[in-house]
DNA sequence: AGGATTTTGTGCGAGATGGAACAAAAAGAA
DNA sequence: TTCTTTTTGTTCCATCTCGCACAAAATCCT
């Protein structure tokens, strides 16, 4: 007995999902990322996923059911990325190679540049909701963790001279990939980004 | 032949006004910084001026245009602010007095902290909107050079040692100052901020 | 084939949102 | 006092937004 394509999952009654859940939560968050939460609609949403409303709502629950679940794949993604791009190498490498990735991600949508989704959409609704505030702060403390052990690695490596305090080195790195993300937002160019991320690199290597 | 008080300024005719002008647009700014433009409703709006919609309309425009006027009051009291908070002293008082400055706007709200307007509301509205865009990337290029101007100063005065570039120590600089704001909204307490702020000020001045 | 189950698709409704119309209120001028 | 001007306040309107109801479609099971 096989399975369809469409809609592969081990239900066995039922007319078939006309949707891959992953792909549309990506579709999902294309639309979020775009215009925040607030400034997109379910309709926006529904045209951006090729899905109804009543089947997005079955799928995924309501609008900000549907948000937290884009805001904690887009976490996830971003977390687990940064461990490799951090991983091997020179501090300088590793950094540059972080920033690089990053950079990828904020121009990853083709008509624009869209920077970080926490950046670009969460820190607005974060005032007004206390789940959207708690993940986006959980985020910030695993990033800063990052950057700290790599960078105290690098340090007990002999990379760093002086006597540096690898959490405040952390502080830089993490606020100068957010001000590459708010400047991605903003119309800056790709390449005038690397550049700052080459010029903070320098300073945080020597 | 004396003026009135309610509504002082040199009309000659017809009822006065119930509100001034500068009061209503912070207050409509404050509306805006707690839960975003898109988010921000224009009866949320009245609630906040005590002034009606029609009211509102005649002074100010539609709602994004009440929008502009505030994101352009905003910038220019956070350049003139930091003109201020910058000059004089050693680099790292000025850094430091700049950073406390930032982290009283920041938390001057009372019910809780809203950090940076640009970062919390105008990020998220400028990939949609390219006059807000030009804006926001206008102020960063005006903060930027506010930072390198300062940092050239010290260098030259011989405040710091080694061969450094003030565009990079201002990225960092900059840097900083976001991810202040970015934690601020997203509930970081101030004393951590104040932590934060002092630990790169450390990096920063060496 | 009929029944059960799951998903899609259409239409409807309540409430929210931004804008407009216009009468009433409050002032100055003649 | 009447007229003119500016502002406020109330109401109405068109459209948008989100949620729900439910019939139809597409599958599996008996």
């Amino acid at each position: 007995m096989e399975q369809k394509e469409i809609g592969v999952d081990t239900r066995t009654r039922g007319r078939p999902r006309a949707y891959d859940p992953d792909v549309a939560l990506q579709r999902a968050m294309d639309a979020f990322w775009k215009s925040g939460y607030s400034g997109t609609s379910l309709d926006d949403i529904a045209h951006a996923t090729g899905m109804n409303r009543p089947s997005l709502r079955a799928a995924f629950g309501d609008k900000r059911d549907l948000y937290l679940k884009a805001l904690r794949a887009y976490w996830g993604f971003k977390l687990a990325t940064m461990a490799k791009t951090l991983a091997g190498g020179t501090l300088g490498e590793a950094l540059l190679r972080t920033y690089d990735a990053a950079l990828t991600v904020y121009f990853s949508e083709e008509e624009g540049a869209r920077g970080c989704f926490v950046v670009g959409t969460a820190i607005t609704e974060s005032v007004d909701d206390p789940e959207i505030r708690e993940i986006v702060a959980t985020g910030f403390g695993a990033l800063d963790r990052l950057f700290v052990d790599r960078i105290a690695q690098a340090r007990d490596a002999g990379e760093l001279t002086g006597d540096v305090d690898p959490a405040a080195l952390a502080i830089l790195a993490c606020g100068t990939m957010q001000t590459i993300a708010l400047r991605a937002r903003a119309g800056f160019a790709r390449e005038t980004l690397w550049g700052i991320a080459q010029k903070a690199v320098a300073v945080i290597c020597r």
